[in-house]
DNA sequence: CCACTTATGTAACCAGTTTCCGTATGTCGG
DNA sequence: CCGACATACGGAAACTGGTTACATAAGTGG
């Protein structure tokens, strides 16, 4: 049931423009014959393609490499520095901010501190000044910002809305890709933070292999998102992964047992250290958490589970006990890592939504 | 990070041939200038397309038009005849079988009784003898059938091969692909029941609009397929939407419950006609019901909640209490409606499946 | 300075699509 | 029965995009 649409010939160029650009992409700098050689194509179909990405901006012409035999190759770069994107973390205590340009190399982070109080103007005024105060910071001008992606906790519709926020006060309701698209005058994106870091996990973090995911952001209130051959699934209403909301999977009031006496860090600590009493602890903790991730692998069956937030710095003191109590409960446990990013994950899965909105829409497919 | 293969001239043939073949099979029978509207392709390109089909034997010309003003058009329609799939349903009381063209216009049922005690070799031999009378009884040339696809309750790992079976005896192991494709000498895919099941609804039945889809197929033990972007999400081992497994959803004693006095079908009949004990036992299976219903559709967040089944012909009587526990349940729960078909979605759900390796593989794409 | 290596540039050719126009073949009205 | 009209077919020419082949340019190395 594939729609498939026809095409004439510039269907073609399309085609191969696309691939020519991929494979320059992953090359950085590439002359002529070699991108030949990669895509199959025919050196002049690339040069042809080449030329008139030159002509849109998108590639430059290098200085052809010396010292080597023979003529001297034209090299062509793909031109990074065309547009950036930015990727922004709006979390409860802090907001994280990364720029990053069309290669996705980050070029500026920002992170300031915000009270879990705050209301949704100051929250989204801080956001606001801290993408800005990164965009500046780095040097490039505001306007050749192409695309913003948000992630916040709570439940983002696919307008960008977010539409039910627990623990955010006043954040129901904001249209937060609303508000950040006016921040650089561009498009805007906004999903579930726990949604991108999944993203940022299958771009370049532990997920890289795996093409269905399920990604558990644990903290105080663990959020979840899930990819599926690859891709973000967000789901009718943006909820896809809020399995938390069930009484049943008790994620509600994991993390109180966990923080019941002390901070959630030192009970880590201690558990690692040996301390039977607060190994206990993270191990309730982590049956708790088992119960809900188990309900996702067992609803998505992916090849992969990542646990990512603030909790997963403690490494195999929790997951060492929360892959334990999956295997009781699941046929067969996928594999469990870390999160290879630490709080860095949101806003760098954000810079992943925005690219490729940009690649979708602004290099057009 | 679509990676597109760069493509010459031919592939513009392909994609063509492709557009053109399926516009010719929604329209049935049609003339080269009205699929050339149709596609956006001219004339002589469709006619070309079509002279190469026919070769192939995919397209047969028809008897031009009469009566209508000008020169009668030369007609051309798909060969829906040139090869038929055969959908299998091998399930605990009884086998069902559908012998479809490749228009999926299913030529021949067949339905036989087995019992749930049956060894795996019985059970594969009466599916054997049932895929066969089917066929033949349809007049249909077994060499002519192209793909056969299988379901049955449990979980069917990628290769087709039963992996885990709790209710039939004997099951677990079985290669269900492998059995059945040496039925015809075909190729054959086996999947769960339920997952197949989905497959249908989605194609000709509740779920056509939908694009994400939970599935549920309630009877003693029930089962859940998931459809993501309309396609079949099986999952790393074949297992998604084994929700049933988790203690804490309860699914599994869930039908106990009902069962306990009497047969489901008199308790759902009593509760429709008024009956407030019987009621009452039927919004317990709900609620255990809803529990496994609100995990994945918290995990996925479909666009429509499918319910099939033997139980799902009770209608409201099951429906109305599934939907009252579940809006308590979710953030906000999808509509929830029954399956059309009654017990033959699983195989006709077999067709489609099989319908669409057919289609990816010989026509090729 | 000459041999060698590698890339470029030009031309011919091919595949697929479209446009154009003349021709064929039916219906309809007188 | 015949001419007007409507509609579709069939072939030619042009265009776009791609590939192959080959001569030429521009370096390195002895």
């Amino acid at each position: 049931m594939t729609e498939l649409r026809p095409g004439d010939a510039s269907l073609l160029r399309k085609v191969n423009t696309q691939a020519t650009l991929s494979a320059l992409r992953r090359e950085g700098v590439s002359t002529l014959t070699r991108l030949g050689r990669i895509t199959g194509l025919s050196r002049q179909t690339v040069e042809a393609v080449l030329d008139e990405l030159t002509d849109r901006g998108w590639v430059r012409e290098a200085p052809p490499d010396e010292g080597v035999m023979g003529r001297p190759a034209r090299r062509f770069g793909f031109r990074a520095d065309a547009g950036y994107v930015v990727g922004v973390d709006v979390g409860g205590e802090r907001i994280v901010v990364s720029v990053a340009d069309l290669n996705g190399e980050v070029v500026a982070r920002e992170r300031v501190a915000v009270s879990e109080e705050a209301a949704a103007p100051v929250r989204l005024e801080a956001a606001r000044r801290a993408a800005l105060a990164c965009v500046d910071g780095a040097g490039v001008s505001r306007a050749r910002v192409l695309a913003v992606s948000a992630g916040t906790p709570g439940v983002v519709d696919r307008s960008g809305r977010v539409s039910l926020s627990i623990t955010l006060p006043g954040w129901t309701g904001v249209d937060l890709a609303g508000v950040a698209g006016r921040w650089f005058g561009c498009t805007a994106l906004a999903a579930n933070d726990a949604n991108l870091a999944a993203l940022a996990e299958h771009w370049r973090g532990s997920a890289q292999h795996a093409s269905d995911v399920v990604y558990i952001l644990v903290g105080h209130r663990p959020g979840a998102g899930i990819l599926i051959g690859g891709r973000l699934h967000r789901g009718r209403s943006g909820a896809a992964g809020e399995i938390g909301t069930l009484r049943q999977v008790g994620w509600e009031d994991a993390a109180m047992e966990l923080v019941k006496e002390g901070g959630a860090a030192e009970v880590f600590a201690a558990a690692g250290a040996g301390d039977a009493h607060a190994a206990h602890r993270v191990d309730r903790y982590a049956e708790n958490l088992a119960i809900g991730a188990a309900a996702l692998v067992l609803a998505v069956d992916p090849d992969l589970l990542v646990i990512g937030g603030g909790y997963s710095r403690a490494g195999d003191v929790l997951l060492g006990p929360l892959r334990r109590h999956l295997a009781e409960l699941c046929l067969s446990a996928p594999e469990v890592v870390a999160s290879t990013f630490g709080d860095e994950s949101v806003a760098l899965g954000g810079v992943r939504l925005a690219l490729d909105h940009v690649e979708r829409e602004v290099l057009g497919l």
